[in-house]
DNA sequence: ACCGTATTTCCAGAATGATCGAAATAGTGA
DNA sequence: TCACTATTTCGATCATTCTGGAAATACGGT
């Protein structure tokens, strides 16, 4: 990811809204909310929602498909991943004593990418 | 970490000179760099480089010491790590199918968390 | 075609941010 | 004290962002 991309994607969640509105995006995820909804749940008029999340988009941050009347806005948990991983990365630059901190908290968070895997090949 | 703190710093990021400015900050990080010269090296006039100083500094993201004449500026790694945290359990708010894939790819960055003693396994 | 709903675009005002010249402040050494 | 250096603060300008009212566009049902 380059650096400018990364920035548009920084400036788009280093905003109140924006930043709820992602965080619903992403606890919706595989469904999204569609634009009118997302500017009831958050309180604010359609069209200022309207422009927020045409930032989100531009930032690549979020995907939008029309369906019938609405329009349904998804979070690219993807392009979130490429953000942190190129904060983390290139800010990291090598030195291990940022990440390797990071992952430990990160892992009671999600499933360790588990590399033993012995019991369930047994079973067949 | 707070929503308000992580806005601010995820702001302070989302701007050329001042993520380039972390970036060198982080990368010489013990010893720090005067302001004077993080100007001379990203290119930028003083004052300038003094406003963005101030920026990173409000977030938490730096942390200043004079020393004699100059001022030197470091990088706040456990400040970095936080709003690292913040946006993936934020965002994450216990959905693994985020965090894992990144710590899959961090971990090649930085050595895993684990003892040096690979070899254990394969005697077995 | 018409109407109602959903969303965006257009426009403008207020607020914030970026940039930098010039002046002010803090420290060092003679 | 004086001169010198390093940095910040002040002030001004220009650009960008946030916000929302009003109008325009897109879609579906009748």
């Amino acid at each position: 990811m380059e650096s400018g991309q990364a920035i548009l994607a920084l400036g788009a969640l280093a905003q109140d809204t924006r930043l709820d509105v992602f965080r619903r995006l992403v606890q919706h995820e595989p469904d999204g909310i569609a634009a009118g909804e997302l500017a009831r749940l958050v309180a604010v008029p359609q069209n200022t929602m309207s422009s927020h999340l045409a930032i989100l988009l531009r930032a690549g941050l979020v995907t939008a498909e029309r369906q019938s009347r609405s329009i349904i806005y998804r979070a690219n948990l993807a392009a979130f991943q490429a953000v942190a991983l190129f904060l983390l990365q290139d800010c990291c630059g090598g030195r291990a004593e940022i990440c390797a901190p990071l992952i430990a908290s990160l892992t009671p968070c999600c499933p360790p990418p588990k590399k033993k895997r012995a019991k369930e090949k047994a079973d067949a």
